[in-house]
DNA sequence: CAATATTAACCGAACGATCGGTTCATAACA
DNA sequence: TGTTATGAACCGATCGTTCGGTTAATATTG
């Protein structure tokens, strides 16, 4: 009926109301996911979780949040800035996979959004930029003789990124597959050829 | 008020119906489409609609039913049971790109359902048949040495589908990549390597 | 062929349920 | 004692769905 003790529990924070949110807009989706779903799984009612957050939307700006700060902290690495264009993009393409597999909820938010809402539109506009920052580096890339592609940057980028983003629908952390070893594993799905490319070649 | 005239138009079939419903889905999502989204879209009411259908569950049944269907047909197809396991992964990667073309709003319903209800449980373990056969397929190209890959099959298996599927989400005909492009665009991301492999060897 | 009966295709209105969100009282903390 | 954190009760709006009624098309009958 009121406030609960200290010694039973600590109130809550906003970052651990948004990490409950992300977590159950992860397994049911955003637009499935009811707030009385939300204060369910804090385990406090309906109206005491809007008293840490003022919306739903609000659950989702600080979500995607989250996800695009992560983002594009990436690019100002020394490592997306420094060098070669092909290595600065090889280092982007792993830092994205990791950051799906570490933040999977707020990156699923992300990727979800269908620009229904101006909120959602902001968040797109926002994660088009990074995309743009990876064509750019693409076509860096190309200019500098490091990558040989047959298709135009901007595809490649997206089918790049596309490939790392597809893996927040089925990573489970402690699943059978590392957070590691998925690093590398995108990493040579979009360097590596799996053929021999000698007999066919398709970079003559 | 009531039945309108056949000189001013056709009846809608049901096929139509879903048409209308899974193109609605693509842009604004399910969830938050609702009934009288679809029905305003089709241009009568919304108890006009439920003459053609009887729940918005069943659109969604019968919008991933085909795309499912049109998945598992790429299966029984000659190219992918006849010849080197390679060659028939390549050709299911590219008939999977060309159906997400051609079946982009269908195909979205698939890939964006999260099994939050036994309908989309049960498409979802569908989907799953069709990735382990990819699986297998994966498999049987390692076993012949057509395919040299440093990942475990299912996982190279879930990143090619995953950045097939990825195109769903930004692809739209008529737009600055022709489907012809696309499909040797993911089919080049997959088995060619974008750079010089002779001078840092990645399958040595 | 004209009258009649039946079915197909639609609409307006309303249903119960659930949605996101609010108000207010109350107990614990500082 | 004022602030913080909670629960009970509630609100208007919207959801998917249904119902009763209406008209166009079609099949049957005389």
């Amino acid at each position: 009926m009121a406030r609960i003790s200290n010694s039973v529990r600590q109130p809550f924070r906003v970052d651990e109301i948004v990490d409950i949110a992300v977590g159950v807009f992860l397994e049911r989706g955003y637009d499935a996911t009811s707030m009385g779903d939300l204060a369910k799984a804090a385990g406090i009612t309906k109206s005491s979780f809007y008293y840490h957050v003022s919306s739903k939307e609000e659950l989702f700006e600080l979500g995607v949040g989250r996800a695009l700060d992560a983002l594009f902290l990436v690019l100002k690495e020394h490592e997306s800035v420094a060098g070669p264009a092909v290595g600065r993009i090889r280092h982007v393409l792993r830092r994205l996979v990791e950051i799906v597999t570490r933040q999977r909820p707020e990156v699923a938010l992300l990727v979800r959004a269908r620009g229904n809402t101006p909120v959602e539109k902001r968040a797109l506009a926002r994660r088009k930029q990074f995309d743009l920052a990876m064509t750019l580096m693409v076509e860096q890339a190309i200019a500098e003789g490091g990558l040989r592609i047959r298709m135009e940057p901007a595809l490649f980028s997206r089918l790049a990124l596309g490939a790392a983003v597809s893996v927040v629908e089925w990573y489970r952390p402690g699943g059978s597959v590392s957070a590691r070893d998925l690093v590398d594993a995108v990493e040579s799905l979009v360097f590596d050829s799996p053929v021999d490319e000698t007999a066919a070649p398709a970079n003559p």
